[in-house]
DNA sequence: GTCTATACCGTGATAGAC
DNA sequence: GTCTATCACGGTATAGAC
């Protein structure tokens, strides 16, 4: 009862770590419970005591980070709003509010993180996955920002705003994939992991086309 | 010599599209070569003896439309500036070279295709993959494109022309991926298989894209 | 309760016989 | 071209150590 506390949380979470991070890069087929169980350094069937089917370890992954990360992105959509009462947010700022959040996390330099939002690259474009568990993990936030957004385009037709959201989550996305590619189709002139190049450029590229989609 | 002739062809293309249906909609590591002889009909071994490795046969199917779709894009484009002559294309008339032969193959109604354009959005998005296929693939092609957009934009810098590019291949992976995610946040409005309202939509909405971003 | 060692049994890719 | 055998590896259950 004392020791124990200490250090039985200690291996549960390296087995998320690892599981995260072999997840990531390889997909939920891609990795065995055997290189989980290798990489995290305890035993193959501790996953299994700990969380149950191999599927079931990776929706615990999945879900351990989406909580705050929603909180994160929910405290930058209120701060904004905040900053521009009385008037109502602009779309670039619910657009920044939405991104920056997982630039700072990505420059607060923890790998566990950067391992996640792969995750959620990967889950997203997942047909199989992502019907499971982008809708529960993440759903509501988005509702969230989509209220924003319907705000700040009095005009939009409903169903143009979530086009555009579409645009969003999947530049979004494969940015977060990290793939390299258009390291090499640029020649090194842009590169994957410069997140902030990257949503300095996504705001207005984004903010222009919700404006020019969803004028009346 | 005759009926062997008609024959053989016809089981060796029978695993190339039970294995781009199935690569489509499990990815690599979620299908095995028995469901793919399976469903093709024919003998487990026989993927092994015209194609060799797994990752051969998948790098087959990738391979095997990849060219038609290449010439359908160019043609595109090729009719574009004809059209736009003397002047430079549009950015518009660009982007929509670009998706337009997708819409065509996806209306024509060949199932081999639309399994095919959900397998790119599953290579594009992978870091293994996509490292190894999408740039012998297509790398080609989308350097003439971003010469066309070069064209079309002469201010812009050259790092902003392939940050767009990535927005606008981020958002039609995402499009090509069907993952219904849209249908059910937007409860109904939007449909992942509505391709004509994706292309509709995107093409305006990259282009101010394009143009808010690359403007000096 | 936390963890390890081990065994089970199905399934996979692939080589070699036919 | 086809069928079969091989052999490694996968997820998971269980028995018991700490």
């Amino acid at each position: 009862m004392t020791t124990d506390q200490s250090k039985a949380p200690a291996k549960r979470d390296r087995i998320l770590d690892a599981a995260e991070h072999l997840f990531a890069e390889r997909g939920f087929e891609g990795v065995t419970l055997r290189q989980i169980a290798s990489q995290a350094g305890v035993d193959v069937a501790l996953a299994s005591y700990h969380f149950g089917k191999k599927d079931e370890l990776f929706t615990a992954v999945f879900q351990r980070r989406a909580g705050e990360l929603n909180d994160r992105r929910l405290a930058a959509l209120a701060e904004a709003k905040r900053q521009a009462m009385p008037n109502t947010v602009s779309v670039e700022a619910i657009i920044s509010a939405f991104l920056r959040p997982l630039e700072d996390v990505q420059r607060e330099g923890d790998s566990g993180w950067q391992h996640y939002l792969a995750l959620i690259a990967y889950v997203n474009n997942h047909t199989y996955w992502g019907q499971r568990l982008m809708s529960s993990a993440f759903d509501q936030l988005v509702t969230e920002f989509i209220g924003a957004l319907k705000a700040a385009l009095p005009e939009a037709p409903n169903d143009k705003i979530y086009w555009c959201y579409h645009n969003l989550s999947g530049a979004l996305t494969l940015t977060l994939a990290r793939t390299g590619r258009i390291d090499r189709l640029s020649e090194g002139a842009c590169r994957s992991d410069d997140y902030q190049s990257a949503y300095d450029q996504m705001i207005p590229f984004m903010a222009a086309g919700f404006y020019s989609v969803c004028k009346a």
